[in-house]
DNA sequence: AATCATAAAGTCATCGGATGACTTTATGAT
DNA sequence: ATCATAAAGTCATCCGATGACTTTATGATT
């Protein structure tokens, strides 16, 4: 088993230069040598480098400025956050995403308008006519309810975040769990539009921590088995 | 304000070819048309194409395979939500790491224990006798102080993402504001380890919520300026 | 001496071509 | 039908050249 270090060269400059990023060799906002000393530097063409700092840069490590220079934007190791998430356990993923849930409920009740609402209130009703018909077309709709819901917190992170736990949730079930968790029912979906729509931010908080409550419990139950 | 419609063609190549991906042009596991063919598709050069697919791969979604051609690995990218974060604003930024900070403090309220409460204790004065002498060590003792309070929740998830939130906030900061922030007094410090000792969740989220709540307000006064 | 338009130098962006390494497919002998 | 080998296909890497853009240096003007 493993190996994996097919190694390239683009791929070695980019993890030698991320290296150097985290060593914090050049502070942020500094510029790094140029695409020829670089080259030299790593012993490869300047082609290669061109690729590995356009992935780094890609990953908001660093940005390039036509005529000017390449200068690091941040140090932040974005990777390893996200393969803690990976390799965590399936109660603390969905701990996680309860947080995120909460938070956005509250700020989608700050933030409500009668718009998003209706939208709300249309999602929700589209989950409750595929939930007799079509399995696959009622996680679709389910899946995008929530989504909305998120969406409507208007908080580019949230959204972001959540999309990311929901595919590693559902990972990490599809790899651990064999029964199906409890789906809360049309009344504790509804408690969460109705909170929001209400406008008060704690009410939505309670609302959504009551949808979840069940759904944690059963997954303790299921995990202690 | 801003345009960031600095097109360069790598880029303009990177979302050609993502957007087809996404799209389903080519199903996962398909080989994508070799480097001179996307070439002449796009009108640019292979360096070009080879930028792109580098970041792509770099992404996620491509692999490459020397001598054989170029092939879809998956179409959703779990990295990105983590790249938008560091790109989005203050405030958005703030709001996520207050949804990890007070569901960590809920946790750690019910997993509360005499030896976490006294190190918390611990650390607090440490801050506290920091704070007149030297900032530098200050702001050490500081985050160390926050950082055991969410490691008493004892998720690995909103460890690591407290971690990546911190850093990105405190690069924010660095790079967009002048004025400092608020820092919250030793009783709004005191009154979360409070909370948490009592092992009621309602008070720990309380105790977050105010403490962050003047840091909040303070922000909004100053991005509106 | 200070200001400012302009030239020069520095740097990234993009291109085209060439060679090597590796994989896949076609060939042909057995 | 099998299998070693040749041929073709494709990515990996390098090199050199030109263009576009930014920063710095220059020098004339006031």
């Amino acid at each position: 088993m493993q190996s994996l270090s097919k190694t390239n060269l683009a791929d070695t400059a980019v993890e030698a230069i991320r290296t150097d990023i985290l060593a914090r060799r050049w502070a942020i906002g500094e510029k790094l040598p140029n695409e020829a000393a670089l080259s030299s530097m790593l012993s490869v063409s300047r082609g290669t480098v061109r690729e590995a700092v356009r992935v780094l840069a890609s990953q908001g490590y660093l940005e390039t400025r036509q005529g000017s220079g390449t200068y690091v934007l941040s140090t932040v190791d974005t990777a390893r956050p996200l393969t803690m998430a990976r390799r965590a356990g399936l109660r603390d993923q969905f701990e996680a995403r309860l947080a995120l849930d909460v938070e956005a409920a509250r700020l989608a009740a700050l933030r409500q308008t009668p718009t998003t609402v209706s939208r709300l209130r249309a999602l929700l009703s589209a989950r409750g006519h595929s939930e007799a018909s079509d399995r696959a077309a009622f996680i679709i709709s389910d899946f995008a309810f929530h989504q909305a819901v998120i969406a409507a917190s208007n908080n580019a992170v949230l959204i972001g975040m959540y999309d990311f736990f929901s595919t590693v949730i559902a990972e990490t079930i599809a790899a651990t769990l064999e029964d199906d968790l409890p789906e809360p029912d049309m009344a504790a979906h509804a408690a969460i539009v109705d909170a929001i729509e209400s406008g008060d931010p704690d009410k939505a908080d309670a609302a959504v921590r009551g949808f979840m409550a069940p759904v944690l419990a059963a997954l303790d139950k299921l995990l202690l088995s």
